[in-house]
DNA sequence: TATTGTTATACTCTATAACTATA
DNA sequence: TATAGTTATAGAGTATAACAATA
């Protein structure tokens, strides 16, 4: 049995991948009916809302977006929203520093109970708190060894800190 | 308690969507690579590899795809493709059938393998007998609970326009 | 030389609305 | 009237490659 996935691994996976793409699906809507942002756009915003201070492209790319260009691209639609600002950076004058206005926190503020309400309705409603548990600790898993070890052929350069690939 | 999410849930929702966003990249990646197909091609002729004979359209779309015209688009790329045929219902002369092709399911036969790898590699690897049943009678339960409890402002048909940007 | 970020561009995916035809 | 599917089209997201500037 080398190249097939046992029966309870694939309904495993199945039961994944669908469960949450339809979070994904239900979760965009909302935000782009309630904040007009889309669920990368949000992320970053809620990732500059509870950073302390303004962070570099890399930085605020990194775990959200799979493409520099992309970042800037929806750094730009951020900034003609009037959400994020961009300057150069004083530390590395490569670097562009990016920092949420107070539009983009209110934004974030305003869109956040109904997205958490979305999230507690349809993903954890049918969960009990051991349930909770696990999940997290099964994912939080999954994700750190996702990030250890790449998919192969993804040699595009990521990874700021560390040395990457 | 009203809006916001507990900080285990709040980890826990995290998790669950950079982990499945990790793996849904590095599984799209490696069928475009080893296939040419986007993971929504590749699902549509899993199924209809693994099914009886040919669905209807409405057969194939249930749980992969979320407008009918997204699934008249993808058939229509896999019928030019030589992968998948369609033609006419004799039951119902509204519905079209869809049915694979020898060359699609060569095309899944010669994906599968790096398909299976991938997903044992990154999302199984890190987890334990124990884990994977929590796992899949967990998202099983999630899965269910969201198809039976579609999201607010999902409507199929006719839904009112929403505020957008 | 390597890294940061932008630009230009092209391509895919998705969704809405209008339409045809069958039930 | 309701359902199955297609078409046309428009918009958003994403990625690649070439580029400029700095380390």
């Amino acid at each position: 049995m080398a190249d097939v996935l046992e029966p309870k691994q694939l309904n495993t996976y199945f039961a994944l991948m669908e469960a949450v793409s339809l979070l994904q699906h239900a979760v965009s809507q909302q935000l782009r009916a309630e904040g007009g942002l889309s669920y990368v756009q949000f992320e970053l915003l809620a990732r500059l809302s509870s950073s302390d201070g303004p962070l570099t492209m890399t930085e605020l790319a990194d775990g959200v977006v799979y493409s520099r260009s992309g970042l800037t691209h929806q750094a730009g639609l951020l900034e003609k929203a009037g959400l994020v600002t961009r300057g150069p950076s004083a530390d590395d004058h490569r670097a562009t520093v990016v920092g949420i206005t107070e539009a983009g926190r209110e934004l974030v503020a305003k869109v956040l109970p109904g997205h958490v309400d979305a999230v507690r309705r349809l993903l954890f409603a049918p969960l009990s708190t051991s349930d909770l548990d696990a999940l997290g600790g099964i994912m939080a898993r999954v994700r750190d060894h996702m990030r250890a070890e790449p998919p192969r052929s993804v040699a595009t350069r990521r990874s700021p800190k560390g040395s990457g690939a």
